[in-house]
DNA sequence: CCTTGACTTGACCGACCGGTCTACTACACT
DNA sequence: AGTGTAGTAGACCGGTCGGTCAAGTCAAGG
């Protein structure tokens, strides 16, 4: 029956949406297949088990999050810091809307399942980390282009870099769990003045 | 057999273990009753559903975190800024034994258990809401005292309270993702400068 | 026309899930 | 001694889990 538009991202997107909606242990892989008007079958043919399609999932979810959020805010075209502020408001915008259409809010969809799954599962667990340290690697040269440019003061850019990640975690955290946007609006734009000194240890 | 140590909190001790250590889902009743040494009659004449005992361990986790962590840091006997740098410390040293014992970076109870069940549990989302507003409480009043006592200028402190209590639960959400507990060694201690200005907007 | 192989179908598997139920034990109170 | 009750024991429930598999469809290539 019909063309069947691509069984394989069909399943990645029904699996994205359900995952990110609610956890890894919540959704079955009967319930992907639901959604995903395929057969368990089909599944199989795919992806060899539920963790491989997580690890595809995991990959989607990062190629969304750069043509939606990254390359919009890390764009040449913004000086440095303004990168962070459009950063700051995209992420708003974004869990917004994903709240309006779930009655949820969502948080990071890598920091979901790393929480989830870091100390259950090697694999994605490592997956995580690569994308991860790709977000680091953004902000790290964000930083020290600011630093470059004057606009910032001399820091350590790589730890900076990554607590500003952790921030960013963890203001989504928060907000997922009061289920309340208001909580990003009020404590994200700070930051772009995190900091951490130079001077290991 | 034996005088029978109190079944109840037998229960909730194997529970906290093991799902501090591994996740809600992932651990069923039957493990708990294994771990416990308790069958599955005990366990649901102490707690009418799994929900109800995750409501009990995670006030166990609190009283956990009070005794272990918060009366030790949160102390009038250390100036204020001062006892930022002890909840820190206190964690990096909690999170390393923690590692040792498990051979994982395990984060935060309450935000593993919030990031899992947010979208999942009402109940289980507002009991920990209720724990998060508690540890803002304790930073908001130190903050307080620090402006009082000249050590901080006039900040948000209400904001910043939870703007540090985001960075916290975002370190550890990294270390756990990363496995290494030197992230939180590493970006736990600018805790301190974290900052949200006034002006609300 | 026939074969090949990618893809689909849906029944099926054993294991496990949270939760129920009945029978039993042990002790306190009368 | 008799009775009520808190706690324990463990078999049992329907349902769901991730995963398997034999049987088939169908389009491309010889």
């Amino acid at each position: 029956m019909s063309p069947t538009p691509d069984t394989r991202q069909r399943i990645i997107d029904a699996a994205q949406t359900l995952i990110y909606g609610s956890s890894y242990t919540e959704v079955g892989v009967a319930a992907i297949c639901d959604h995903a008007g395929v057969q368990k079958g089909s599944f199989y043919h795919f992806f060899p088990s539920k963790r491989d399609l997580t690890l595809a999932v995991l990959d989607a979810y990062f190629l969304n999050a750069k043509e939606q959020l990254l390359d919009r805010a890390f764009t040449a075209e913004l000086p440095p810091l303004a990168r962070l502020d459009t950063l700051v408001t995209l992420t708003l915008e974004m869990q917004q809307q994903l709240q309006q259409q779930t009655g949820h809010v969502l948080g990071c969809p890598f920091g979901n399942l790393a929480t989830e799954l870091s100390t259950q599962d090697e694999p994605i667990r490592a997956a995580v980390v690569r994308i991860m340290r790709r977000l680091q690697v953004l902000l790290t040269q964000t930083l020290e282009e600011a630093v470059a440019q004057g606009e910032l003061s001399d820091i350590d850019t790589a730890a900076t870099a990554q607590a500003m990640l952790a921030y960013l975690e963890g203001v989504l955290m928060l907000a997922k769990t009061e289920n309340d946007t208001d909580v990003i609006r009020r404590l994200l734009p700070a930051l772009r003045h995190i900091r951490v000194p130079l001077n290991p240890q």
